[in-house]
DNA sequence: GTCTCGCGGATTGCATACAATATGGGGACG
DNA sequence: CGTCCCCATATTGTATGCAATCCGCGAGAC
């Protein structure tokens, strides 16, 4: 009954790997902690065999880590991780996105939607950012499809769901968070206009300003801060 | 007794993977095929459990589709597959290489002797394709490794196991197979004098040569031949 | 002749019982 | 006093039994 809510999917396996993914993406579960098999059953209300299904799923995409005999633990994560993260996804999204501007396939209508709403929940007080994260994932995700590489969609979405990613809209300073929103604005409008080269370039702006915001918010003392790479 | 060998690893869940895994990347379990889990269990040599959880992996890495209370299938692909994962490669494996050409991270001496390794295979009469997949496939991990970052390493791994692309030299002319292995050693020389662009160049041409050849050999009548993109 | 309903076999999904393995502490021995 | 071994315990890995679901086929009604 912990879980279950109403109405349960009538798939054991299914809620099981809904609900750890979902504690881990919010950090309800930290870095490192172990995943016992039979506490997370008898929580979820479920036997072990679903919750095994649902920690190897899980594994396979890198959020925990399996060691055999062992159990399973969530993956820690820091800076370092988020340069590989933030470094691929400046040399993949503003790619996908310019060729979203000329396959026809964007929903322009809908991407303008979300944009908007992103800027009604921005303006609330105190602002919901849990609202704000899933539009901005939506919205991420909608230019991605319209490059019409599916593969792309699946592979930045691994590479984006870590907690520290997932919630970036955590860390951004007011002046941060207007200025992500105006860029998804510009986006819309790159690819209303077919224009690939602006397109590619604002998500650009957009990813890289993103890798700073976060950045910053997670100084390492004593490690050396490792600038994002760019062209003189 | 089919396929455990002498030494199992005492992990029937690993050698279960292990075993379909290979043998769908090997194109014995042809696309579209249903893989029981009580054939396998049978075949294999243990309960459904293991097999289970086998699949499960496989799901996630994309090798095959899970359909709730159906069962699970081999995955079926296309040239509009293979136009996917090429466009992919050829934008984040020449990224990988540029970088590894200053991390200072390649073995450069491992990586001149698989390039040399490969001549040697390719001279046999005939050729020990599975030999030249094994080696190329360990040359261009061991270019994105010397990238610094591992998470180019598992995307790339992942868009590239496909039945297709893994035995992609089975495909290959003699002078296309001629010309793959120069630009190895042309890759090893262009990490060696430090220069990214240079290697970067090369192995987009690598990439895209290998495009080309797959495309020629998976003409599909009736549908139109989508050029690989290229700039003006 | 065609459409619908219901039943039977096959297969997956889940739960539970048992076996194998790693961990930590206590005691004997040097 | 320190070290090593061994066993108790917790946890994972595997096997098996049962319930739920799906698919195909055939009988019956219109």
């Amino acid at each position: 009954m912990t879980q279950d809510a109403g109405a349960d999917a009538g798939k054991a396996a299914e809620v099981t790997y809904a609900t750890i993914r979902r504690q881990i993406l919010s950090g309800e579960r930290a870095s490192g902690e172990w995943l016992r098999e039979g506490d997370l059953a008898a929580v979820i209300g479920v036997s072990r065999t679903p919750v095994r299904e649902a920690l190897r799923r899980l594994a396979a995409e890198g959020l925990v880590r399996h060691e055999p005999n062992r159990g399973v633990q969530v993956e820690d994560w820091g800076v370092a991780d988020l340069d590989e993260i933030f470094s691929l996804r400046s040399q993949l999204e503003p790619w996908g996105c310019g060729l979203a501007a000329t396959t026809g396939l964007a929903d322009l209508d809908t991407l303008g939607r979300l944009a908007d709403r992103m800027d009604e929940e921005a303006r609330r007080d105190p602002p919901d950012l849990d609202a704000i994260t899933e539009l901005n994932n939506a919205f991420h995700r909608g230019v991605l499809e319209a490059s019409g590489n599916g593969r792309l969609v699946g592979l930045v979405s691994s590479v984006v769901e870590v907690p520290l990613v997932w919630r970036t809209f955590s860390h951004y300073s007011p002046e941060a968070m207007r200025r992500s929103l105006a860029h998804h604005h510009e986006i819309v409008q790159a690819l209303a206009a077919g224009d690939a080269e602006w397109a590619e370039s604002v998500m650009r702006s957009h990813v890289r300003a993103a890798w700073v915001s976060l950045r910053d918010e997670h100084p390492v003392a004593g490690q050396p801060r490792i600038e994002p790479p760019g062209r003189p």
